[in-house]
RNA sequence: GACCCCAUCGUCCAGUGGCCUAGGACGGCGCCCUUUCACGGCGCAAACACGGGUUCGACUCCCGUUGGGGUCACCA
């Protein structure tokens, strides 16, 4: 490790939402900076106009924030840097590691065709590194437009790579690339490496698909005489169909999966595992295990899918061990939203609802699971399921229950244990089983066949609304019977 | 097509030359617990892509093949 500080950024672009890709190289970078006790960076790059949005930086900084990663100085924008890029690109061309290029947009597709249709190399062809100084200094008198092109040298260009290891490339296999396009303005690699090299970026932690990027840029330090920040490069996030997951795709954001209901320890805990290991059996970590654990040298090098369904089991994991008062702050709003109750309603019965999340809260592998699993427990107006009531609520049931709810009337104390008492003695006084009467109460005080243990719902529905939700269903039962 | 990366159960991850009759997790299946549904417990099925080397010995090292992925914009 150097003396210096570790410095890591995540440095998204506006023009779409921040998907699982993004976010777990973001949370790769924010646990590297943890750990070594460094700087975690945003930048936004918004150098393209036409398709940045600031729209999309709230919401990607939504989602940054939703995720716990907190950056710890001001964000950085290009759009505030185009001066600066600018400038650089000039210098470029001053020390003579750029040149002008007048090719126009049209022709360089169209030597891109033919090269496609020719089945050759695609890469630029340098027409314009051949032209003359005479010939350069005609077009720029001309005014005629000219983007700026790295010229990259003859040789080999390789790094050491945090995940991969050595990474090689023949520089003929690199293209002069445009670093100013023909309005002056930057082009991101030129933008990424003035950024890096001027925030002081010791390590870029970003995506496999960016190597090919980072070789270039490893020209453009050269020429401009920065020092080399360290590279690693995640292996890709996939599909199901394999394909990795992208703006362009049109794949999720991350808070979608907020709104379905996912904890984002759960999503943090989860994508920490693709591509990286703690290299042991262990699955569940807190965030101070993952700080402490997160080194370079455990990446895994190979692409990873993405599997929603056991994201959802480590979110069922983080619900069921969540204390049920905020997992009861995270479900009022969709109770209040799905219309089962109010906001004050629920101000004044907090303690109930508290309840209510806890009964359930091993049942519901997401937070909005709660909603359908605890609407009887808000809603009078609840429907009993046919197939259950077709079993259990039969005339000689009714008249069991009417007994049993004549007998819960009556009950001093409407605890656990009693109701578990009062119930079993009315069955040992029928002589059936206890089933007999469980079943079709629950059916009668909840509308559902399944549900958690019927004392503990019967205490939290507490005696009255039991009474009442039983009388009701007797009657139900004896009109339809006598229909 | 060129270049680069990757290759263990369906999926994620262990395994760094002998501990492997390959381990864990998700999912699947079965059993147990149980008033139901869950939770939990126990168990089962399920993989080293293929071919050559190297070695006393390869899942582990090397080469090739095949397969998958990525990149080839005046986007980022």
């Amino acid at each position: 490790m150097t003396l210096s500080e570790v410095r890591v950024r995540i440095a998204p672009s506006p023009s779409g939402y921040v998907h699982v890709g993004t976010a777990r190289t973001a949370i790769f970078n924010y646990l590297f900076a943890r750990r070594h006790g460094g700087k975690f960076l945003v930048r936004i790059e918004n150098t393209d106009k036409e398709r940045s949005d600031p729209v999309f930086t709230e919401a990607i900084l939504s989602a940054l924030k939703w995720l716990g990663l907190q950056w710890d100085e001001e964000i950085v924008y290009q759009s505030d840097r185009i001066d600066l890029y600018k400038t650089h690109a000039r210098k470029l061309l001053e020390s003579g590691h750029g040149y002008r290029c007048f090719c126009s947009p049209e022709q360089l597709a169209q030597d891109r065709e033919k090269a496609r249709a020719e089945k050759k190399d695609m890469r630029y062809n340098r027409r314009c590194l051949n032209l003359s100084q005479a010939e350069v200094e005609a077009q720029v008198a001309l005014g005629s437009a000219y983007t700026i092109r790295l010229r990259i040298p003859e040789g080999e260009t390789n790094f050491d790579d945090l995940v991969s290891g050595e990474l090689k490339r023949k520089n003929e296999d690199l293209e002069d690339f445009i670093v100013a396009r023909s309005d002056g303005t930057a082009t991101y690699n030129l933008a990424v490496v003035v950024d890096d090299h001027d925030m002081g970026i010791t390590h870029v932690l970003r995506g496999n698909d960016h190597v090919t990027n980072t070789f270039k840029q490893i020209h453009l330090y050269h020429s401009f005489g920065f020092e080399l920040p360290k590279f690693g490069h995640m292996p890709m996030i996939l599909r199901p169909d394999k394909k990795k997951v992208s703006k362009r795709l049109g794949d999720k954001d991350v808070l979608a999966f907020q709104r379905e209901g996912v904890l984002p320890e759960a999503m943090f805990n989860y994508l920490c595992l693709l591509g990286w290991s703690p290299k042991t059996d262990r699955e569940i970590y807190s965030l101070e295990e993952l700080i402490d654990l997160f080194t370079s040298d455990n990446f895994n090098p190979s692409n990873a899918i993405f599997d929603v369904e056991k994201l959802v089991a480590f979110n069922q994991e983080y619900i069921a061990n969540k204390p049920d008062h905020e997992l009861a702050a995270m479900v009022a709003p969709l109770l209040v939203e799905a219309d089962l109750t109010t906001k004050y309603w629920l101000e004044t019965r907090w303690e109930y609802l508290r309840q209510v999340v806890g009964a359930l809260k091993l049942r519901a592998r997401r937070i909005v699971d709660f909603v359908e699993l605890s609407a009887y427990f808000f809603a009078f107006d609840y429907q009993y399921e046919s197939d259950a009531a077709a079993k259990h609520f039969t005339s000689e049931n009714a008249e069991l229950l009417s007994e049993l709810t004549d007998r819960f009337e009556r009950l001093q104390d409407f605890t656990h244990e009693a109701l578990e008492q009062t119930l079993s003695a009315l069955a040992d006084d029928k002589g059936i089983k206890r089933a007999r009467l469980i079943h079709p109460t629950r059916l009668a005080v909840s509308g559902r066949s399944k549900g958690p243990s019927l004392y503990e719902m019967l205490v939290i529905l507490s005696q009255p609304v039991v009474v009442e939700r039983m009388r009701r269903a007797i009657e139900i039962i004896k009109n339809a019977n006598s229909a």
